[in-house]
DNA sequence: GAAAATATGGAATTTTTGTTCCATCAATGA
DNA sequence: TCATTGATGGAACAAAAATTCCATATTTTC
């Protein structure tokens, strides 16, 4: 399998001795860890503060594997044991906390980083922060229980966006289908939408997306579902949005550009708020 | 003598329970604390991180002091023992870890409502923040940009990504389409995706995107293209992931789930600055 | 300066934690 | 299909750590 590393024996190596060499090795060789060496061994990378300061036991509970998994991994990997292993993770600990808390104070105050690419990526993170901040600080609990409790008594849920929006209603689709529940995916663009949008009842409901500058197609969707007296919840950018005369209930999200362009980071934490709320009312039966 | 009945004397039986208030604590009782019980608590403030790491018996050597007398300091100042104390130094390495976990939590209490409704907007929210700021703190920005000129470089860019990862692929396509970039979407599930991606060649290039539990589709479409020698940019939850070694680059992901729930906020972010990087370094030519 | 009260060091004990071992289960190949 | 190999769960065991206890030392008080 190996073909990088000169190997003795299956177990006998010099095992990393930091937390990025570590995760390195684990990403260079697939195949090495069989299934729940592997599980322990992801969720070792994806919460390294849990081993360092857990014990065996409590990370194993964590991982959903026994303690006696964790010393077969740490033994897999080259280690003495799990104590062994744990060490790698307590000394990253040690070292990181004043080098992650310089990044971050690098990134809020030095958006002109370095390179154009850092300053790039650290413009959008930080619109994507406000946004979310902004949007949790700006909506209403009660809009968003009643949009809910709208969609929990729909049939069938449609899904209405185009282009920028898209993204959203794609997410809602497939996160109202893990949960079970009935939804029609309108805007991908493959035509025949204003025939499948016609067979909206008032039982149905739909959800519509669109931000500024306003997407016609959604627009005239909107109009037709409203007019067979479709309940909307619109999810669109301000007052003033053509949406907002033709929703029943709608939310206001404004994500923060960066360069002209705008992500949908915040949207995406609502419309999964709304998709989850949407399943939980119905499980409890509001 | 000593009893196990809590007895009303006059120091301490509420403990604090956080490194500060510990400190203050100390500070103002001069004289509650006899020399050697003194000493190890001077050193105790001086070296947190030996107390949060460490056994009782390292920090007793390494203040000079018996195992014992640690407890008994512990005691003396509330704790139920060792570890008690110790936990303090322990929570502290852990928030010094993320510095926002303090706002977020104040944020949620502040808006926390009573309904399930805005405990779960919340819970989101805070998800998608930490999700952010923590990519944008792991995020190795040569990774990033060597990802982008490779992207630059490509012919046509294949976006390949399905059911929870596809809303990804389909704003990289909506925004790279504005930007006036070829891209080939693969993954909205409309068939022959195979034979879509065979096309590709050495010139092109992709980017995969998969998280946990992995499609197997979208894996065996990247193996697909890395048997043709295409270039991949693969975005993923972990080092684990089957999209990592068959990836040119690869840039780690790990959204924070709620309530076993994920939504794409940080995702989105990332991509969206991918984008517009790509296009800009193939604006000035790189 | 003696008696009482308190503090200390260090060994003994208890508790917790890490590790090993083995029966069972799943995967692989003939 | 069966045999072989390797992986897994969980109980038994060993090691390490925390805690208690008490004899001795130190300080305080009269």
């Amino acid at each position: 399998m190996n073909d990088t590393v000169p190997e003795a024996s299956s177990e006998t190596r010099v095992p990393p001795r930091t937390f990025e060499a570590l995760r390195q090795f684990i990403a260079a060789h697939p195949g090495l860890l069989p299934k729940r060496l592997s599980q322990a061994a992801q969720f070792a990378l994806a919460n390294p503060d849990e081993i360092a300061l857990g014990t065996a036991a409590s990370v194993a509970t964590g991982a959903g594997v026994q303690p006696s998994t964790l010393i077969r991994l740490a033994h897999q990997l080259g280690y003495q044991g799990f104590s062994d292993f744990q060490s790698v993770f307590r000394d990253r600990l040690k070292t990181r906390a004043s080098v992650y808390e310089d990044r971050l104070q690098r990134i809020e105050h030095d958006v002109a980083g370095d390179t154009y690419e850092s300053a790039l990526l650290n413009g959008f993170f930080r619109a994507a922060r406000q946004s979310i901040d902004s949007l949790s600080a700006a909506i209403d609990p009660n809009d968003f229980a009643s949009a809910v409790s709208l969609l929990a008594r729909a049939d069938t849920i449609f899904l209405v966006s185009k282009r920028r929006a898209f993204p959203l209603a794609a997410q809602m689709s497939y996160t109202f289908g893990t949960l079970g529940i009935r939804t029609m995916l309108v805007g991908s663009g493959i035509g025949v939408e204003d025939e499948i949008v016609r067979t909206a009842t008032p039982r149905d409901a739909a959800i519509v997306c669109s931000f500024e500058p306003y997407t016609p197609g959604t627009v005239e969707l909107a109009q037709t579902l409203a007019e067979a007296d479709v309940p909307i919840v619109a999810i669109t950018d301000s007052a003033l949005s053509p949406l907002a005369p033709l929703a029943t209930h709608w939310i206001e999200v404004s994500e923060q550009a960066f360069n002209g362009f705008r992500s949908l980071s915040a949207n995406m934490a609502l419309s999964m708020a709304l998709s989850v709320a949407v399943a939980e009312r119905r499980r409890l039966g509001a």
